[in-house]
DNA sequence: GTCTATATTAGGATAGAC
DNA sequence: GTCTATCCTAATATAGAC
C-alpha cells in the first residue's frame, strides 16, 4: 500500500493518519491500521506502545502538515483580503472534511489532554495567524476599524470547519463553496469604500 | 435513569440520543444503550431491529427537535438582522456540539442514505429558513443587495457548526461566541447605512 | 415483553519464538 | 524487528425459555 522504501513505523503512521481522517479515533482499530500498513501485530507493538501512542504520532504529523499548508497560502503576498480569500478558496478535499477539526468530535481525543493538544494548538495558531493578517488590514486602512481581527478570524476558521459539515451533510462540495462565498461577500463589506459597489474586491490571487 | 412512566422503547430512544450526541454512532454500542436505558438485551431487540434501526429513530427525533428549537427563534418578530442575531446568540450547550452536525463526521452515518437523510434535511431546512429571512431583509432594504441570501445563510450555518469545533478544540464555549460575534459584525456591515457607524445594530431581541 | 443463554467477530494487547 | 500464539473483553446479534 506504500512505497517499499518506506519504513514500517512510517507506514504505520501514514496508515493511521488515513484511517483517523476517514473514520476517526474511535472508529479506527489497531488491526485495521496494521492491515492498511501491511504490518504485523507484533511489528506495530514493537514500534509503538499502543493505539494512543500511534495516534499521537499521526495527529502531530497531520497537524504540522495542516499548518504548513495554511502558511503556504497565508504567507503569500497581496492585500490582507487577498490572502484571506486565497486561504478560503484554496483547493481542498472537501468531502473528506478537515483531518484536524474532525478529531474535535472524537470523544476519546477530546478526553485526552495529550491527543487534544495538537488539535488545539493548530486551530489556535490558524486563528491567530488570520487575526494578524486582518490586523494588518485594519492598520493599513484596508478594513473598517469596526472589524475585530480576532473575532473575525474565529468566524473565518469556523466557516471553514462548518463548511465541511455542510458539504458532508449534502454529499457535495458546493455546500462548502457557498458558505465560503457568503463569508467573502460579508468580508468585502468591511473593506473601506464600503458605501461603494461592494462587488469590487481587492484584487490579485485566488486559488492554491 | 428515566421517569418510571417512560416506556422501554422511549427510554431506549432517549438513551440512544444521549449517547449518539456524546460518542457518535461508531462509539455507541448496543450494550451501552441498554445499560443507559436500564433495559435488557432481549428488550432492545424486541422493539428494534438492531443498532441502525434504533439510531434512525433517535436521529429523526433529534433532528425534529433541532428544527423546532431553531424555528422558535427564527419565527419570532423583529427585523431580519434581529432574528438572525437571536438565532446566533441563543443559548446552547456549546461544548457538547451540535447533535445533528456531529453525525456528519460519523463514517457509518454518512455511508447510510437512511441515517444521513434526517441530517441533510435538517441542515438544508435551516439554511433555507435563514435564506428566506435574509431575502426579506434584502427586499425591504434592510440589507445591501450585494448580500446573497442563500450563500450568506450557508455562511451562518457553517459558522455555528464550526463554532462548535473551535469550542471543543479549546475546551471553552467562548471560542464559539467569538466566531458568532465576528460574523455578526460582518453581517451588520451589510446593513444599509453601511457607511455610518457600523456599531449600531438593528434593535430588539437578543437571546433565547 | 423481558430475560438468560449462546455465538461470532472484532478490539486491544502481551508473550515468546524466530 | 517481525511473526505466531494466546488472552480477555466488547460488539452485535440470535434462540428460546419464562
Amino acid at each position: 500500500m506504500y512505497s517499499a522504501r518506506m519504513s514500517t513505523p512510517e507506514r504505520l503512521i501514514e496508515s493511521t493518519r488515513e484511517l483517523l481522517w476517514e473514520r476517526g479515533y474511535v472508529g479506527t482499530s489497531p488491526k485495521a491500521i496494521q492491515q492498511h500498513a501491511g504490518a504485523g501485530q507484533g511489528s506495530m507493538y514493537h514500534h509503538f506502545a499502543g493505539k494512543p501512542d500511534l495516534a499521537l504520532a499521526a495527529i502531530r504529523r497531520t497537524a504540522e502538515e495542516m499548518r504548513a499548508t495554511a502558511e503556504a497560502v497565508l504567507g503569500g503576498s497581496g492585500s490582507a483580503y487577498a490572502r484571506v480569500e486565497a486561504y478560503l478558496l484554496r483547493e481542498r478535499d472537501v468531502l473528506r472534511g478537515c483531518p484536524v477539526g474532525r478529531l474535535t468530535m472524537d470523544p476519546d481525543v477530546i478526553a485526552s489532554d495529550e491527543l487534544r493538544a495538537p488539535v488545539t494548538a493548530t486551530l489556535d495558531w490558524l486563528r491567530d495567524r488570520l487575526a494578524g493578517i486582518l490586523q494588518e488590514g485594519v492598520d493599513q486602512g484596508e478594513f473598517a476599524p469596526a472589524l475585530d481581527p480576532r473575532e473575525t478570524a474565529s468566524a473565518i476558521v469556523a466557516t471553514v470547519q462548518g463548511g465541511y459539515v455542510l458539504a458532508r451533510s449534502s454529499a457535495t462540495p458546493t455546500a462548502f463553496d457557498a458558505a465560503v462565498r457568503g463569508l467573502l461577500v460579508l468580508l468585502r463589506g468591511m473593506t473601506t469604500g464600503c458605501g461603494a459597489p461592494v462587488d469590487a474586491p481587492a484584487a490579485t490571487t485566488s486559488s492554491n
